[in-house]
DNA sequence: CCCACTATTGAATATAGTTCAAATTTGACC
DNA sequence: GGTCAAATTTGAACTATATTCAATAGTGGG
């Protein structure tokens, strides 16, 4: 009886490698043989649990994505606003936690692969729709309000890879900004159409 | 006396195929071989241009990024934020004349290619730049300032990119948007820091 | 018209990704 | 504890694609 903790699945323990080897190479940089050899298999195996690298690839994206989306799951006991900041909040932590994975998964892609992208937009997705189901009824209608927050999300994606790089405010800070660009940047849209020029 | 337009060197000419294809196929779709057929040569030719095909790969992202770069350059002598708004217009403009290569661009890249990544982040660091640039002397100062300008640049990529698909709004009214939610977020940066929780 | 230099080719080679028949392991059932 | 079918695993063969290179063709100056 010599392993005692077995639980996880080959093809479990399969992703965790490729997520170590995605996380520090890019995808053409890793090989077959190299997963292969890290998790101590024949590239044959491989192919016995996925039908392409390709697909191994998205099968890591997957398994890290839906585990950010579980981490940053909002909190509905939580007042709206307060849920947005522990969201926030629970999203940095995972940058900073993952850090390489995470830098990996959002600038990352395989060329203008259209699965891998169809992933990382099904997570941008449901970040907007977890915003709007924050805002007061009232707000809710307003024009381009879902390109808005579209945005607003590419703005926190971009503020965070840029943290991990020059660590100066504290999560909280951030979640603060964040926050605050959110409610000036919906406000600002109540004048949008009747600007002129 | 066959051909009258031949200005352009076989470099560069193979640098616009290069633009086609891999604005409409991901970096692995596209093999050497199409490459060499699209542009009527020889495989071996290509490596007389092009050390390997990813150095292709970054040639050819160069060259669109640089002429995005050039296409948006700031006309200095229009006061700052009527100037913000025409780069902001011809950005739009570029998206959406190149719309393919465009996104190919900015959501693609190859895996986590740190090559490919610098460039993408050079375009990113020289509209900070930019923005910067045109910011009064009294505002230069704020803290997180940089960081929260990259922010913004992110927000104006992933609200081009989600305009490409459902165009709702005109570019005036992006661009109306845009420096809004700039404003908006400079505004609410005097505040932080001295806010609590 | 000759020479040196540049451009171009196509076949040979190397380096992956992928397939597959065979070997091993597992576990259910007698 | 033995048997057998199914699940797992292997390693070698196969394929596809990137890369190299020696040989060939073109170009322009003297």
């Amino acid at each position: 009886m010599l392993h005692k903790h077995k639980r996880k699945t080959r093809r479990e323990r399969l992703i965790e490698v490729g997520l170590d080897l995605f996380s520090r190479h890019s995808y053409d940089e890793v090989v077959i043989d190299d997963i292969a050899a890290s998790a101590n298999i024949s590239k044959g195996l491989l192919y016995y649990y996925f039908p392409t690298k390709h697909d191994f690839y998205l099968a890591v994206l997957r398994h890290s994505t839906s585990q950010l989306l579980e981490l940053t799951e909002p909190d509905d006991s939580l007042e709206p606003l307060e849920r947005l900041r522990v969201g926030l909040l629970a999203y940095f932590t995972f940058a900073e936690m993952h850090a390489r994975t995470y830098v990996a998964l959002l600038r990352g892609g395989v060329g203008v692969d259209p699965e891998v992208a169809a992933i990382l937009n099904h997570v941008r997705q449901t970040y907007v729709e977890r915003v709007l189901q924050g805002l007061p009824e009232s707000e809710r209608h307003l024009p381009a309000l879902r390109l808005t927050i579209t945005g607003w999300v590419g703005f926190v994606e971009a503020l965070s890879l840029v943290w991990l790089e020059e660590r100066q405010l504290s999560k909280e800070q951030l979640a603060e900004l964040a926050i605050r660009t959110l409610l000036a940047t919906i406000n600002s849209l109540h004048e949008l159409g009747s600007s002129s020029r």
